[in-house]
DNA sequence: GTCCCGTTGT
DNA sequence: ACAACTGGAC
């Protein structure tokens, strides 16, 4: 393991919490909104995500009987604010059916597996892949394996610590290779990325001047050296600048 | 108009 | 590499 690169990452992780606090993830009252919370915020905004669970769970429909029950039509309109609703009902059926037909129904046995095999089963639904698989295993599971989303590519590599377009298993590597494997930990700093990811560290418009890893980071850097008063972090010095350092 | 805790099939 | 899936909040 290279320090460096430990006391790096526990750097960021420091300047993170000291900025936004403990997040006390998943929100969500039980394993099973867990599961479901992770497919259903697949590219949506968590707040949507909310609409739908509170609208399975006011009707008493969070169980996995009730929605392997349900017909598929019914829960897509349940569904209808994470959007691919369609695709999403289909796939939620096809895992909580998965539960109960090779589980009894058992949520927590299915969980229990050994890890890998856990992921491989994950993997092999449709509509999950590495990063549902990831935090399904993370937050319900509680395993400490480190979730890749499209925040985490975003901000390490404007931190210059990964390539913009590196694969996902490269960019888990960074965390798993050089932080000890201990799920509390996994799992605050995923959320503390979400935190930045959403707030701070926008796609097309990052609010560099507000940022707590500012001093850290290759663009936000340039974007203050280059008379970066502008707010929203965006000028045309920084946008060549960053191109420029792009290998 | 911007942004969103992705995955699949081409 | 890229389209399809295809909603709601600020």
């Amino acid at each position: 393991m290279d320090t460096g690169m430990r006391e790096r990452l526990m750097t960021i992780y420091d300047l993170l919490y000291a900025a936004f606090g403990p997040q006390h993830w998943w929100p969500g009252d039980s394993e099973l909104e867990i599961v479901l919370g992770a497919v259903l915020t697949q590219n949506v905004a968590w707040s949507n995500v909310e609409k739908a669970l509170f609208a399975l769970k006011s009707r008493g429909l969070l169980s996995i009987p009730a929605l392997a029950a349900l017909p598929a039509s019914q829960l897509a309109e349940f569904l209808r604010p994470t959007r691919y609703y369609n695709q999403k009902a289909a796939r939620l059926q096809a895992l909580v059916k998965m539960v109960q037909d090779a589980f009894g129904g058992d949520l927590d046995r299915f969980l229990a597996q050994d890890t890998a095999v856990l992921r491989c089963t994950l993997l092999g639904l449709k509509g999950i892949g590495p990063e549902t698989a990831d935090s399904i295993i993370l937050y319900a599971a509680r395993r400490p394996l480190f979730v890749v989303d499209a925040y985490t590519r975003r901000i390490f590599s404007r931190l210059g610590l990964v390539e913009p377009h590196a694969d996902y298993h490269h960019v888990q590597e960074l965390f798993m290779a050089n932080l000890p494997a201990d799920e509390p930990l996994f799992n605050e700093y995923h959320a503390l990325i979400v935190c930045l990811g959403k707030a701070v560290c926008l796609a097309r418009n990052p609010r560099c001047a507000c940022c707590p890893l500012v001093n850290l980071c290759v663009q936000g850097r340039e974007g203050r050296l280059e008379g970066g008063a502008s707010p929203d972090g965006r000028n045309p010095a920084t946008k060549h600048a960053s191109r420029r350092n792009r290998r």
